[in-house]
DNA sequence: AAGTGGTCTAGACCACGTC
DNA sequence: ACGTGGTCTAGACCACTTT
């Protein structure tokens, strides 16, 4: 496909027109199309910058900066000398890319989920707004445990589309030894892209203090998150309980 | 300075040495070296892209690719046709640029600093390895309220070396009429880069109670902050309470 | 018109991994 | 030896701002 075309009419109508792009963001825009159709597969290498440059009819440079931006939004993972490779949830290093939390002394290490009920009902209108559905869709409604080193730490109650999930069991959930992420991703087809939280303190309710095995009332860390897919579509909406005795949210400003 | 003598020697031994680095990360270096030194003051411009590779004796993409990596980190900030100016906390759009906390309905209301007390002391065991001066050590603290529309919402406790924060009164603080990073930029010469936050929840004591009016156990968001400069240094530690009735910490993920 | 950063190209060479 | 991404260069032209 030549875009070459387009960069010409969009640069000489630049000034008159809001919807001018460089060719790079072109390229860009056209290789997240293509990874959003599914033409590589997470985990698998891209074609080369070369190979891109020619299919493109643009310069290898071109290419390069497109990847390059898509690389910073950890879509894309660059391993020189072997290629450009599309990020996975499978990939340990990316497995709990968004969990924040950490011990507050001792290693890093990675929780173990415990799923303990799925089922399915309709949204409502908070969970209809979040996951920009309409209000009464089918949703699919998880919760589960996190647990570092056997403690619980985490209780997540998570809410998702149920279109996109249809089949989603809590067996499912049970015999997946490793991410949600990467169940998601695996199993169908949902690549978690980016999130936001909004934090707040909150008092434990009875429910959270029994899982957590904290005493009712102790203060938590209520973590809701809208995690997004392709397109800003959102796909997830999740509020985590936090147990911050013994572990902290880290977060780098800058 | 012609720094190509380096990237030779470098490149050479690139295999052998983990201490190589390419040329522009040596330019960048070299940029850091000169803001630090402030050779260019917050606020104003920097020599243009040409002039900087004349003096690195480099090619002007090399310099490009420098400056793109330090605008990156938010120390620079380009502006097409004009140059590229050294960011500022003067700046309206950096002001508050650590502050994550966001009112729950209705605008993006910019907080007012109240200051309440400002003294000094010795550097206990916690703050001296936050700051990483010695224990002993003079430190100045700072306790302040930061109002959203006349309503108490966070309680800061701001530990600072006072080596570096020397003349800092509680005067100079109340007639500040904008941030307090501004004031540590302008003041004392001290740029904020970047900081890390570590986050729990915790009960109210009778102290932030009663700043922030709210019921004594409330739950409120402990926020933790150890805030750099140039090469990492630290030089600030806060530890902020925050009331989360009616506003949230706001986090994106990537 | 002149100067700045922004984009695009083409070519050379280096570093890394695989064959 | 070969192919990949990573670096560096030089030059052309575009877009924005100021003179």
């Amino acid at each position: 496909m030549d875009v070459r075309k387009f960069l010409c009419s969009n640069a000489r109508m630049a000034k008159e027109s809001p919807t001018f792009s460089p060719l790079y963001r072109q390229i860009k825009s056209l290789i997240l199309q293509a990874l959003e159709a599914g033409e590589w597969r997470p985990g698998q290498v891209i074609p080369s910058e070369q190979e891109l440059a020619l299919r493109f009819n643009v310069s290898q440079g071109t290419v390069r900066k497109a990847i390059d931006e898509i690389a910073a939004d950890n879509i894309l993972v660059r391993k020189q000398g072997k290629g450009t490779y599309v990020a996975s949830h499978n990939d340990p290093r990316q497995m709990f890319r968004f969990l924040r939390l950490v011990p507050e002394d001792g290693p890093l290490i990675h929780p173990k989920s415990e799923p303990l009920d799925c089922w399915r009902a309709k949204a409502g209108q908070e969970a209809a707004r979040m996951l920009a559905i309409e209000s009464g869709a089918p949703i699919v409604i998880v919760r589960r445990v996190l647990k570092f080193d056997a403690q619980p730490i985490v209780a997540d109650e998570i809410y998702l589309p149920g279109e996109l999930f249809q089949g989603l069991t809590l067996e499912m959930l049970q015999s997946w030894n490793s991410s949600l992420y990467s169940l998601f991703e695996t199993r169908f087809g949902l690549r978690m892209l980016r999130a936001q939280e909004r934090i707040r303190a909150v008092a434990a309710d009875r429910e959270a203090a029994d899982l957590l095995q904290v005493p009712e009332g102790t203060a938590l860390l209520s973590v809701e998150r809208v995690t997004y897919t392709y397109a800003d579509k959102p796909v997830e909406w999740r509020r985590g309980m936090y147990s911050t005795a013994d572990h902290y949210y880290l977060n780098d400003l800058t």
